[in-house]
DNA sequence: TCTAAATGCTATGCACGCAA
DNA sequence: TTGCGTGCATAGCATTTAGA
């Protein structure tokens, strides 16, 4: 159990990198992370648009807990350094793995945001991420009725937010196929730093929503 | 020493993606 | 459309381990 929890921590998130990772046979790792799912400690993530969750070949596990999550993946490797004293170098050694680390963090957050605030948008039937081979997108809400889509991108970086990122989600956009030329589209993005005065611009026109940090900047409706 | 739980293995089946 | 490879889940059984 503690290499299938390690190696989700050093970022192996699908079954088959668990086994290589690990050495335990495909069964065992599936068997473990199963029990570990039970326990609510890691969780089997899978696209949002994907019609038959529980058949998906996408799944990804991932920490559901994130305390545990933190120790597997800063506290659990360092074990001898720390019990050495050199908390010091332990302790730079985190710092200078904390932004990635982070931003995943803030992923979940934003997602938290975006469900507390669905009267924004719409009544969200499935709200996550999506992904396939080569690309993602953060933050992903759907509802079949009111033909509704949202798609988001989240960005935990010191620079501020421009109209790339923004074409960038557009252009991954298209491969989402979900919906039709009558579905609503809803475009959301979150960033640490803010946005450029262009992005800003652009989010006016377009009624893009805008999140600095934990708070809504500019409501795209 | 016995028993129950945990662990680990093989075999098998299903669904999906992809190429022919 | 079909066949094949891949990824994953499950069943069933054997072995190991821990506790009484």
């Amino acid at each position: 159990y503690f290499s299938l929890l390690q190696s989700i921590a050093l970022g192996k998130r699908r079954l088959g990198e668990i086994v290589k990772a690990t050495g335990i046979s495909q069964p065992v790792a599936n068997k473990y992370s199963g029990v570990l799912s039970d326990l609510d400690i890691i969780e089997r993530e899978i696209p949002v648009t994907e019609e038959k969750p529980l058949k998906s070949k996408k799944g990804l596990y991932r920490f559901k807990d994130e305390f545990i999550q933190f120790w597997f993946k800063f506290v659990f490797p360092r074990r001898g350094q720390l019990e050495m004293g050199q908390t010091d170098k332990a302790l730079e050694e985190i710092k200078a793995e904390l932004p990635v680390y982070l931003s995943f963090i803030y992923e979940k957050i934003a997602a938290q945001i975006i469900r507390q605030r669905a009267d924004l948008f719409f009544e969200f039937e499935k709200l996550g991420r999506w992904w396939d081979k080569n690309q993602e997108i953060d933050l992903v809400g759907l509802n079949r009725k009111q033909n509704s889509l949202l798609l988001g991108e989240v960005k935990w970086s010191r620079n501020p937010v421009g109209v790339g990122i923004f074409n960038e989600l557009k252009r991954k956009a298209q491969l989402v196929s979900w919906g039709d030329s009558k579905t609503r589209v809803y475009y959301v993005l979150f960033s640490r730093s803010g946005f450029t005065p262009e992005m800003i611009k652009l989010a006016r026109y377009e009624k893009i929503s805008l999140y600095k940090g934990d708070r809504i900047c500019l409501e795209g409706r």
